[in-house]
DNA sequence: ATGGCCAATATGATTGGA
């Protein structure tokens, strides 16, 4: 089973780099990160026409989160549990069986917290301890677990091109790493590490300054697996080269292959 | 952080992103 997240930076603006990736990787997965869209706006009839089901949390403007699957969605949940103020739309998952295999796939989009000076980097470290909380609680099933997203963290200095420029933001102070780790530390794999050790994997590059040109990148997305997922983690890329494309997404696709 | 961007909005300037 072919698994994999992605920050579109608006899904109605990249319909069609979406529908190419989606018929190149062939994912049977995939969860999509700021849509940009209320439910009623998300452009359903050309992802449906590639085999897929959709489930969509939507938001006017900002946020937003969908997964689409080659197989049935079940036992569809929305929001992340801990906090009845919070009306942001950052979380939704689902169960997907394959003929040999479940596994419960989360698709976050965990807040930036900038600028750390306001509200908003308490509003971050407080939705991780959500989320730690969360995945401390579905561990006790066992089972296999994907947590996928753009988690707009930075894990470690080997994660981005020029560490010294991020030593005070949100995505790389120390608590964001501390609160990363204590995630893994309950026994989650972060899967590309699982896979290579290799510097200069990034999975985002701004916009402005010529980032890209010159590949002054971060890795964010990740995928974090339960060890029932772990076990079963084959293979697990990014595809940079959509990065390359026209009108691109500023984050770029990252997949895992579990053997189911 | 920023020279340089991008997306959405009852839009033509502002907000948010990372």
């Amino acid at each position: 089973m072919r698994i994999a997240t992605w920050n579109v930076n608006s899904v109605n603006q990249r319909v069609d780099s979406l529908v190419a990736w989606l018929t190149a990787r062939a994912p049977d997965v995939v969860c999509l990160q700021e849509i940009k869209c209320q439910e009623a706006g998300f452009p359903r009839e050309p992802l449906e026409a590639l085999g897929y089901n959709i489930a969509i949390l939507g938001q006017k403007t900002f946020n937003g989160v969908a997964i689409l699957s080659k197989f049935p969605l079940e036992d569809i949940a929305t929001g992340l549990p801990g906090d009845d103020e919070d009306v942001q739309s950052r979380f939704i998952s689902a169960t997907v069986s394959a003929g040999s295999g479940t596994v419960k796939v989360v698709c976050l989009y965990l807040p930036n917290g900038n600028p750390t000076n306001t509200e908003k980097y308490p509003y971050k470290l407080k939705w991780m301890d959500r989320l730690i909380r969360y995945t401390h609680e579905h561990l006790k099933a066992e089972e296999p677990l994907v947590l996928a997203g753009d988690y707009n963290i930075i894990p470690t200095a080997a994660d981005v091109h020029n560490p010294e420029l991020w030593l005070t933001d949100a995505l790389f102070l120390p608590r964001t790493r501390a609160k990363f780790r204590e995630l893994a530390n309950l026994g989650m794999t972060d899967a590309l590490r699982a896979i290579s050790d290799d510097d200069g994997l990034y999975t985002f590059w701004d916009y402005q300054a010529g980032a890209w040109q010159k590949n002054n990148g971060i890795r964010i997305d990740h995928l974090m697996l339960s060890p029932q997922a772990a076990d079963r983690l084959s293979a697990a890329g990014i595809d940079k080269h959509v990065r390359g494309w026209e009108k691109p997404s500023d984050h770029v696709p990252v997949w895992i292959d579990l053997d189911f």
